[in-house]
DNA sequence: CGCAGCTTCCC
DNA sequence: CGGGAAGCTGC
């Protein structure tokens, strides 16, 4: 079997393996100082850089800011640095590491020096790349890279940087031909100034990499072991050609899907003549199926920071229900893109027009009515009673006794339905049901809706209600067909004549209504579940509502349940995208109300974060406007509590900061799963915010920031616990994390200082452990045999300053 | 001059 | 430290 399966050649995963390709490159006589029969040596990446940092000019480099970090370093816990190892290597070696520009991956042997700094930190001074770091057997062949900073040259210093670096390795070169050390020639010197020149013209200053070289040295002359390898690219995270993009807001989420809807967003800074916006569909298995880009001109670009641009159309100029696609920025340069955000696309028209247009045309209306003709119509439908019939109707007031005549009179099988009818008729008298005081739909409105800035569509004809019931109330004495109650009540509902300028039909009226009509919006609604199977109930006005959003806005919680009752659909939206969920929980709903309405969402199982075309779910609306009430019960119904809005990416805490909605803040902070951590689109979190908005002089504000700020402590007074906790559970240190230490505890006696801190400075001296090979790990051993914690130990090692050890330990007891 | 990009400065 | 912005420079 093959002892080095992997060896021989790099993971094919990894970015450097296209510079493995044996014996590629001649600068490396990799075969005249192997000194054994070993595989070829190798470099090998084991944690590439961050690709985004800062670079700094020269001018900021006063005071710390932080060093060139590993791309899975995390700010809080772990952090790494750039890392290689040398593999098929047994020799003492060095590896290097210095900066280079970025190229073509496959261009990678082309690549130059970079005119930028790549500094490490030592004290106070500051040491230019190269940087080598010394490996071997004992150490193992792992370098890690930290503290280094990028320091950005100013243009005007480039040639000179780069003629100084270029020199330094110009004369590691003649002493490596030569085997001799010696300054420039004159010449030698002029091709460098000329290269350099060169050069300088076109290196991209805001894309650098790392380059790691293997050598081992003879008589000071540094050889390379072998060829070198590149880190992916460090991009500059202040440039513009380079930095983060990103969608900080936006004022719209939705387009029509005809396109061309004007949208604002802001963005983090771009530059005009490279910068897209692209829209794009992708399908349940991620595949893209769809692209096109938002329509602008530089002159729509706002100071680098504001895009105004319109929605290219959908792929289809029409569609029924709403279709979700992304949004994002994308740089033509370097085809960077930012981070997609939710958007819609929405059918342009409400159906509702469509419907009716078909049912006009359709089967009835040529078969038995005309629609022009209604009320009048109904007189064809049974030529026999003509007369009867057409006199009650123009007569609006009935009487009582027609009605219950009719009710009496119709033929519905269903024993429940009878039973209904029975109670109508049996406990209300139907006198009264007709002689009661004739309040208009717009006095309870005001009754209501005082104050509210609610808007909704003004009834036109009050007279459609007592028009519908005059009209069924005379057809049901006729003793109709089911059949032809289903065409009546379609006529009804949805015939030209019953319906108001906003195209509410007589059940949006009597949704509005409250108190009154009790009984004949039951029967009416029991009818068309009936023998219409309920379709109508679900007709939409010319602000695509059905009965159950305007009965719901106004609050009218008896119709509210009767239409929950003969099972309305409760998931419609508006044209505003809003259900009747979402305006359950705006103030002035009644609770119960909303109750009703979850109750169906939980009894039918039906998802509760539904967006609307504002980007909003029911529970970002009702934390919104401050109902705590809706909050908790949307939250307990299995509403997401950290869903984004999807304008500016506000979590519900987000917006009970921003509205200082303190109860619901308490609330969502001490009760539910919601994340403080969760950033909005400008990378705000809600302490950030709460912070941001508060104000000394301002209680509310200050309330805000003081809650939040309260459980964040707590909470981290919590880590603080668990943090504990934990290392009491670990009583010995892994071997693993033993020999970590023991790489960094060996050097400079740093084991001495550990172990007089330790109160073992009796027996420091002692061959016990001057004598061994790592005397750390000795003491180590010691010490927990003598009854020192691990946290005991770790907290030395924090006094002495020994952070990274202190990672090392933290690190295994967290995995422990 | 005005804009963008570059450099420095500041908290 | 990261973010912001002022001031400078070249087009």
């Amino acid at each position: 079997m093959n002892l080095y399966p992997n060896i021989l050649t790099p993971p094919m995963d990894s970015p450097t393996s296209s510079m493995m390709s044996p014996g590629s490159d001649s600068r490396s006589p990799t075969h005249l100082f192997t000194p054994y029969q070993l595989p070829n040596p190798y470099l090998r990446i084991r944690e590439p850089p961050v690709d985004k940092f800062r670079f700094r000019y020269k001018s900021e480099m006063s005071g710390t800011h932080g060093s060139l970090n590993g791309k899975t370093s995390d700010r809080s816990r772990k952090q790494t640095f750039p890392s290689v190892e040398l593999s098929n290597y047994n020799q003492p070696a060095i590896i290097r590491c210095s900066l280079y520009q970025y190229g073509r991956e496959d261009m990678a042997h082309t690549r130059q020096l970079h005119a930028h700094r790549l500094v490490k930190k030592h004290g106070s001074d500051e040491i230019d790349d190269p940087h080598d770091v010394s490996v071997n057997c004992d150490l193992g062949y792992i370098a890690n890279f930290h503290s280094m900073g990028i320091i950005h040259t100013a243009r005007k210093y480039i040639v000179a940087e780069l003629i100084r670096k270029m020199t330094i390795l110009k004369r590691e070169e003649i002493a490596r031909t030569e085997h001799q050390f010696r300054s420039l020639t004159k010449k030698e010197e002029l091709e460098v100034k000329a290269l350099a020149e060169k050069e300088s013209k076109c290196i991209n200053l805001n894309v650098v990499c790392l380059r790691f070289d293997a050598y081992r040295i003879v008589n000071n002359i540094y050889y390379p072991i072998c060829p070198p390898i590149y880190s992916p690219a460090i991009n500059n995270l202040k440039s513009a050609l380079t930095g983060d993009l990103r969608i900080v807001r936006m004022d719209h989420c939705t387009s029509p899907c005809r396109g061309g809807r004007e949208i604002f967003i802001l963005v983090e800074k771009v530059t005009k003549k490279n910068i897209k916006v692209r829209f794009f569909e992708l399908d349940d298995d991620d595949n893209e199926v769809w692209e096109d880009y938002g329509r602008f001109s530089d002159l729509d670009v706002h100071h680098q920071y504001a895009i105004v641009f319109k929605t290219p159309p959908y792929k289809h100029s029409e569609i029924d229900k709403e279709v979700r696609v992304f949004i994002e920025l994308q740089r033509p340069s370097d085809g960077a893109r930012s981070e997609p955000k939710d958007f819609s696309y929405i059918p342009s028209e409400i159906s509702i027009g469509k419907k009716r247009t078909r049912l006009n045309s359709g089967d009835y209306t040529n078969s038995y009515f005309s629609i022009d003709e209604l009320p009048v119509t109904l007189n064809t439908i049974t030529p026999s009673c003509n007369k009867e019939i057409t006199t009650s109707v123009h007569n609006t007031t009935i009487n009582s006794e027609d009605l219950e005549a009719a009710l009496k009179q119709n033929n519905i099988d269903s024993s429940e339905f009878d039973k209904l009818c029975n109670s109508l008729i049996g406990t209300v008298p139907m006198r009264e049901l007709f002689t009661a005081e004739n309040l208009t739909t717009r006095e309870l409105k005001s009754l209501v809706f005082s104050g509210t800035s609610i808007k909704h569509p003004v009834v036109q004809e009050d007279g459609v209600i007592d028009q519908v019931k005059s009209e069924l109330t005379s057809f049901m004495k006729t003793e109709p067909s089911s059949d032809r109650i289903c065409l009546m009540l379609k006529a009804l509902i949805q015939g030209e004549n019953y319906i108001t300028l906003n195209k509410n039909t007589v059940l949006h009226l009597l949704a509005a209504e409250i108190h009154t009509e009790d009984e004949f919006a039951t029967y009416l609604l029991q009818l068309v579940k009936k023998f219409e199977k309920g379709k109508l109930l679900n007709v939409r006005n010319v602000s695509g509502q059905t009965p159950l959003h305007l009965a719901v806005e106004f609050g009218n919680k008896t119709f509210v349940e009767k239409l929950i009752e003969v099972q309305a659909d409760i998931t419609v939206q508006d044209k505003h995208g809003n259900t009747p969920l979402h305006m359950a929980v705006l103030e002035g709903v009644p609770n119960d109300i909303l109750l009703t309405l979850i109750s169906v969402y939980q009894n039918l199982n039906i998802e509760v974060d539904v967006y609307n075309y504002d980007g909003k779910t029911p529970l970002h609306m009702a934390v919104k406007s401050n109902n705590l009430h809706a909050t908790k019960l949307l939250i307990n119904c299995g509403a997401n509590v950290n869903a984004i809005e999807r304008k500016k990416g506000y979590t519900p805490l987000h917006l009970a900061v921003l509205g200082q909605n303190v109860d619901i803040l308490n609330y969502l902070l001490d009760n539910t799963e919601a994340e403080w951590t969760r950033e909005d689109f400008a990378q705000y979190n809600p302490f950030k915010l709460a912070k941001e908005l508060m104000d000394c002089h301002d209680k509310q504000t200050f309330e805000t920031y003081r809650i939040v700020e309260n459980h964040l402590s707590s909470t981290n007074s919590r880590c603080e616990i668990d943090f504990v906790k934990k290392y009491s559970e670990v009583t010995d240190f892994s071997d693993e994390c033993k020999n970590s230490l023991s790489d960094i505890l060996d050097k400079n006696d740093t084991w001495k200082r550990l172990g007089k801190s330790l109160d073992f400075g009796h027996i420091l001296h002692t061959d016990a452990f001057a004598a061994v090979q790592h005397p750390s790990k000795s003491l180590l051993t010691f010490a927990i045999v003598n009854g020192r914690s691990v946290k005991e130990i770790r907290d030395a090692l924090v006094s002495l300053n020994e952070k990274k050890a202190v990672e090392i330990i933290d690190k295994m007891v967290m995995q422990y």
